[in-house]
DNA sequence: TATTAACCTATAGGGTTGGTAGGTTATTAA
DNA sequence: TTAATAACCTACCAACCCTATAGGTTAATA
């Protein structure tokens, strides 16, 4: 299950890459549009600060912009830093991997092999899709 | 992320489908080999017999059994039983719908397209793998 | 009748999640 | 120079869930 910490991070990316202009964003901004505590977003923002995926700025005029284009961010790369894992069990996480206690055995473990064909095609949909995708979404115009 | 009971209770099917005869397998066996605390075991055990996967038998040489054949329970159904929805987030859940309370509109979410593609792929490796074809990796012998 | 093994109920520690509160620092505009 | 703005930082907490344990009851077999 995603947090909402990722989920509501994922939002704010999109939004900052829908607009058009290239000015900061603030949080309060986002905060209303898609109804996410302030508070909470703000400590997301942060954390996608330090990560390296927005820049701040302080200050009137101030707020949140995205550092890289959003056709070159994939959802890999934000799912890691807001999520964590991508694999639904550490021993088979590329990125954060843990080997389980119990199960002596990799290559017999039923749950390991089945969860390496999850992680795979996960990796795949995510890998192959940007922020721009997202925020593409995030424009459409509805059809009534 | 996977919960322990449900890894546990793929592990312990697994393991139940891969035993040549039909003969009720112990709680207790399957916890000594596979490493699993008995009493967490019996649980999650008992409510798959609930939910309809296994049968069972009391007394001496009781323990549970399959009650279809491993070839017909697709693992979709196994993870929905256990751990729940498959998909990362409940607007995009087929069994386990719930709308989100932000969000006015799914159509224009970034969140939700990206999840309906995810759930999508998991779907499909869930649904393309049965409980022989995780008893087949258990039984598989090791090269050296 | 004793043994076995499933079945049932309750409980509890630990960790995470989602959120709140209250302030500090840096930047801009007046 | 000052006021306003918005990011930044620290601390905390209530609720919830996960994992596991404890201690028994019931049904079947030998």
């Amino acid at each position: 299950m995603l947090s909402k910490k990722t989920k509501y991070g994922i939002k704010a990316l999109a939004f900052i890459a829908s607009r058009e202009d290239k000015k900061p964003v603030q949080t309060s901004e986002i905060a209303k549009s898609e109804n996410i505590s302030l508070k909470f977003l703000e400590s997301i923002l942060l954390s996608l600060r330090k990560s390296g995926f927005l820049g701040s700025k302080k200050g009137k005029g101030g707020g949140y912009y995205l550092i890289q284009e959003p056709e070159k961010i994939k959802m890999t790369s934000v799912v890691r830093v807001l999520e964590g894992p991508i694999a639904m069990v550490p021993c088979v996480s590329l990125n954060y991997y843990e080997k389980c206690n119990d199960c002596p055995d990799e290559a017999t473990c039923s749950v390991h092999a089945l969860m390496i064909q999850v992680r795979d095609s996960t990796l795949n949909v995510l890998g192959g899709n940007t922020l721009s995708d997202l925020a593409r979404v995030k424009k459409k115009v509805q059809p009534d």
